[in-house]
DNA sequence: TGGTTAAGTCAACGTACGATGACTTAGGAT
DNA sequence: ATCCTAAGTCATCGTACGTTGACTTAACCA
């Protein structure tokens, strides 16, 4: 047993940020009120806006992701490491301070809201396509960095968020296999 | 000019139809009110419950979309024939009807609830997917489908959702050229 | 012209929400 | 033991929402 109560504002808010990721992954943003998230704490609701100054601040900080350093540090690593690790965290991974979903597409189930909108796309297109960008061979880089994004970012819809049979089934090594043709397919210089 | 009012019960409900349309397309669900739908249209809000039973309801029928005839019933027509068509439909074409964007993702914007996921998760799985696995080469044709699912539905997405600027930018001929690429590299029966 | 049906309106209910400001209480330092 | 700071609580405000049932009014038919 734990002593009934110590007052400790890091501990709390830090509960109140987990609170936050399993309701706003499971129910949206929409979906969640900030007074049930603060009695999943066993705290009043007031103390939400104290610590994140409102319901907006708190999902933004809920969901943000940091990208992992020395996934790209090295510019030597071949784009199909990075996306086979990227395939993992993002489609295959049991995030469990998210219910089980990668923070990505925790936001894109709430893609109604701007201000999330906006977040999402800025991790998306700053955070990880450069990176494939400059990995790219052939025209216009930049459109196929987009397009790796692209099937990464639905197959992680399609799995996580829509729950699709054949994906929600499949190995991680049968996919990863696929995804690297692909994404070698993509990068190949030949025009064809 | 037209008539200041006519009572015509069809025509007002059509109207309140391409309302919802561009409104949840434009705001989401949770952003929309049934208030500004009905003031869209110049009409009493309890008309909507009256045509439509709920808000859900009439959301279910505003973004519900007739899979195009003709697009699959020869059993001979490529899959990349296809994967061209909703390509266009998906990613570049300018639904009018839904502020510029394909009902597909419409739903997706309001991902949260359960009901729109349910809904989205059908369309897909069974209206689409099939097509690609019964034309699809390889092992495990359904996974490979789904994959092509993905790569479509993350390209709307990124260009659609989040404005992403390559795609954004990009010719739809340019981009088809790339998508069939992907598309004959997934579908191969060889190994590598 | 009167009456019936259905299209459309009106007022309101209940609820849940995000947010605020004044208050209470715990806990460590003096 | 006392005081002070800060962690946490309480009551409440205003608003917007989905939804309902009773009412009004327009159009068509006899």
């Amino acid at each position: 047993m734990d002593q009934p109560k110590r007052r400790d504002k890091a501990a709390t808010r830090a509960k109140l940020l987990d609170a936050a990721r399993l309701r706003f992954a499971r129910q949206g943003y929409d979906g969640t009120g900030v007074r049930e998230i603060a009695a999943d704490v066993g705290v009043d609701p007031a103390l939400v806006f104290r610590y994140f100054g409102s319901k907006e601040q708190l999902h933004e900080e809920a969901v943000r992701v940091e990208i992992p350093a020395g996934l790209t540090d090295d510019p030597a690593r071949p784009l199909t490491h990075i996306t086979d690790t990227l395939l993992h965290d993002v489609v295959f991974a049991d995030w469990e301070q998210f219910a089980g979903e990668h923070p990505l597409l925790v936001m894109l189930r709430s893609a109604g809201r701007p201000a999330i909108r906006d977040q999402l796309r800025t991790q998306i297109c700053e955070g990880y396509l450069p990176d494939f960008a400059e990995r790219m061979g052939g025209e216009n880089p930049a459109l196929r960095a987009e397009m790796v994004g692209a099937l990464l970012l639905g197959m992680g819809v399609m799995r996580s968020l829509l729950g699709s049979p054949a994906l929600s089934d499949a190995s991680f090594e049968e996919t990863r296999a696929l995804v690297a043709r692909l994404v070698t397919a993509l990068s190949d210089q030949s025009p064809r």
